[in-house]
DNA sequence: AGTGAACGTATGTAGACAGCATGTC
DNA sequence: CTACATACGTTCACT
């Protein structure tokens, strides 16, 4: 089927336009699939098939032809990046006199802004909360796109998204759901949930061998096999090679962040001959961008060094600005290889000739070393072939036999992926999700709380009665916590509820109830002092990831506790508690304006680790702030402070320095340490340009910034 | 004494969403 | 039911 024929099956002529200006003329077998299922005559579709396979252009369809006759569209993504990316593409529409917006958690706009958007491109999360803030807007959408559903099944976040997505349908009962996912094997489970058609299908517009290496031979069962030109003793630097030798780049998956480290360390030099002097030269230029950036710690250090000779490695300890610029780098490139923990297998699109699945074990602190999921793996696998650059792609696990290979080709290669099932049955959910609910108005009543359960994925995979145990013991909890009322005596299937005041508070700060009961009982207790017990606070919270205890830790944690007695009351000397005043004690670090280098040593973190850690307990000391306000709590201020400190990672006395933008946590200590200690300070700088120069990391550039800021505000 | 291969042992382990008010080095 | 790769320390042969 032609582009050109969609106009018989209802697109708008425009749409014709746009994917002409991608330069797209047929569509895919999986696409013209979506057509003929009815993506056009607004018919819910589930579309499984593998990524690169045009499914974004399927729900456009759907969404274009809503978005021309007036309506809203929602489209919903797992990740962060996913959803700029996303929203770059839609921009396109903007042409047409369309608004296109993005809503996450850290690039925010009003309501109000968002509801003149045509389409509304956001995370699970964000549209769970803007559920529960009651945003007007979103009761009125026309399309709703889940981006890659199967994410239902995962442990922390599925929940969010299966209660997020039959809340909008609850909602919008009109509306057209097209959800898209990964080739699963129970993709029809997911359709009937959603009511929709199912297109399930492994075509790929790139041809694509899967296959297992076994000494220095790949053997793809449907491929034949291949040897593989090896001069290095390690298999992953000789397939990295060999790929490259051919003029492709590769990607490495490893099951660790040190892993990661090491398969880069043992790439580099590997390709040195490999690279012309021009390469060289540009990537001289981009390994100093990464200097710039964090030349402090070693791992920044050792980063820039790789990547200089054109390799990179990659996970989420790295700062933020270092994973897009790799990443930006990689499709420009410039970088042949990349080594990766899973983030890149689920992050943005990037492929490559050859992947390489280094390690398929990952550990689990319960089992030891576990195989991961088969849609892990075919997840990465996916990663290969650059379409329309690669005349295909590989992608190989490494086996250490033949018994081995055998395994691999069976389970990864032949095998099909699991199932996914539904997570809701889990009490951290539950409690967050019964309570937004409740709090959003969803459900006054215990019926109505069932009636909805009835309408999430759970529902279709289980009797709604099975969880009814575990409603029960919430609904309990989130009563004796104070965060809802029940009408009359005991819970029955005839009681009523409603959300108190702070349940509907702590619903709309996003918070675990939990969080929110430990944060409260420790604000009503007696005399909290020090900085490190407010930290301590925020650590004992399960909405914080808390540092892991290395044998080398104790030491330094026990001591601490030692000459902190008050602290040492709040738990028991175990791993569980030491390991919250360990990354107490990392934060304290980082509000005390401690060098990033040593902290990375001190904790055995990685210099992104740090700023995410600190957003988070950022997150969750205002969440205090606002839960101190409702409660009458002494500790407002206090925790406004530290909120403040968090955020910039400074001392009390740079908060005023640091307000101004441009002026970060390094910088502001440069001018105070010159004598600049408040805005007013400032102006003289200003007036007087020759007195820049004392101050380190202060160029006139940044003056130009303060400047114009000082200028604009006062 | 200095170097370094070869072997033994201790160690640590993936990811990333949310509020709020505006901008890192 | 299920533990790996790696960094670091020690030993010992050889210059």
């Amino acid at each position: 089927m032609m582009v050109d024929d969609l106009l018989d099956f209802g697109l708008p002529e425009e749409g014709l336009e746009i994917f002409g200006d991608r330069g797209i003329e047929e569509l895919y077998p999986p696409q013209v699939d979506g057509v003929r299922s009815g993506v056009l005559d607004g018919r819910n579709l589930v579309l499984a098939v593998p990524t690169a396979s045009g499914k974004t252009l399927v729900s456009e369809l759907g969404i274009l032809k809503s978005v021309f006759s007036g309506g809203r569209t929602l489209y919903i993504v797992p990740l962060k990046a996913l959803a700029y990316e996303k929203f770059e593409l839609f921009k396109e529409y903007e042409r047409y006199g369309f608004n296109v917006g993005v809503a996450t958690g850290d690039y925010d706009r009003s309501a109000d802004y968002l509801s003149d958007m045509d389409v509304v491109v956001t995370t699970s999360e964000k549209a769970d909360s803007m559920l529960r803030l009651g945003t007007d807007w979103i009761g009125d959408v026309d399309v709703v796109v889940c981006d890659e559903v199967h994410l239902v099944d995962s442990d922390r976040r599925g929940p969010t998204l299966e209660v997020t997505l039959a809340k909008l349908m609850m909602m919008n009962p009109g509306a057209q759901v097209i959800a898209l996912s990964a080739t699963i094997s129970n993709a029809r489970e997911i359709a009937n949930w959603l009511d929709a058609g199912l297109v399930k299908s492994d075509w790929r517009p790139i041809e694509l061998k899967e296959g297992v290496v076994f000494d220095d031979f790949i053997d793809f069962p449907f491929d034949g096999g291949k040897e593989v030109c090896s001069d290095e003793d390690d298999v992953a630097t000789s397939l990295v090679r060999d790929a490259v030798l051919e003029g492709g780049q590769a990607l490495v998956f490893t099951s660790s962040r040190r892993n990661s480290r090491g398969a880069a360390g043992r790439i580099v030099g590997s390709l040195d001959d490999l690279l012309s002097p021009m390469e060289e030269d540009r990537l001289m230029e981009l390994s100093n961008d990464i200097l710039d950036v964090d030349g402090v710690t070693e791992e920044g250090e050792r980063l820039a060094r790789y990547v200089r000779r054109g390799v990179a490695f990659h996970h989420a300890g790295l700062r933020n600005t270092h994973l897009r610029r790799i990443e930006k780098l990689f499709s420009s490139g410039d970088l042949k290889a990349i080594c990766s923990t899973p983030t890149l297998a689920w992050g943005i699109n990037l492929p490559a000739r050859r992947v390489v699945v280094r390690d398929y074990k990952r550990y689990d602190p319960n089992y030891g070393m576990k195989p991961i999921p088969v849609l892990d793996v075919k997840q990465m696998f996916g990663r290969a072939g650059r379409p329309g650059m690669d005349p295909y792609g590989e992608a190989v696990l490494i086996a250490k036999n033949e018994v081995e290979r055998d395994q691999l080709i069976d389970r990864y290669v032949v095998g099909d992926t699991e199932n996914i099932t539904s997570k809701l049955a889990s009490e951290p959910a539950l409690r967050s999700h019964v309570l937004s609910t409740i709090a959003s108005g969803f459900a006054g009543s215990y019926s109505e709380l069932m009636d909805f359960i009835d309408r999430t994925f759970f529902a279709v995979q289980n009797r709604p009665e099975d969880i009814q145990l575990l409603v029960k013991r919430v609904l309990g909890f989130l009563e004796s916590e104070g965060f809802i009322e029940v009408d009359g005596f005991g819970l029955g299937s005839g009681s009523g509820f409603d959300a108190t005041a702070i349940g509907k508070r702590v619903s709309e700060l996003y918070i675990d109830p939990l969080s929110a009961s430990r944060i409260l009982e420790r604000l009503s207790g007696r005399g909290m002092e020090s900085d490190i017990e407010f930290l301590h606070m925020v650590c004992e919270t399960p909405d914080m990831d808390t540092l892991y205890m290395r044998k080398s830790d104790y030491s330094r944690v026990e001591s601490f506790l030692k000459e902190n007695p008050r602290l040492k009351e709040r738990g028991e000397m175990d791993d569980w508690f030491l390991s919250e005043v360990k990354t107490s004690l990392l934060l304290k670090d980082w509000i005390d304006e401690e060098d990033d280098g040593d902290i990375c040593d001190w904790y055995g973190v990685s210099s992104g680790d740090i700023r995410r850690k600190a957003s988070t307990a950022e997150w969750l000391l205002h969440s205090a702030a606002e839960l101190s306000k409702m409660s009458m709590s002494l500790y407002i201020n206090r925790l406004r402070n530290l909120q403040r400190r968090m955020q910039y990672g400074v001392k009390k006395e740079l908060s005023d320095l640091v307000s101004i933008s441009g002026i970060g946590r390094v910088r502001a200590r440069e001018l105070y340490k010159n004598g600049y200690r408040t805005k007013s300070d400032l102006h003289e700088l200003i007036d007087n340009q020759s007195l820049v120069r004392e101050v380190d990391g202060v160029g006139a550039k940044t003056i130009e910034k303060i400047k114009r800021e000082l200028g604009g505000n006062e």
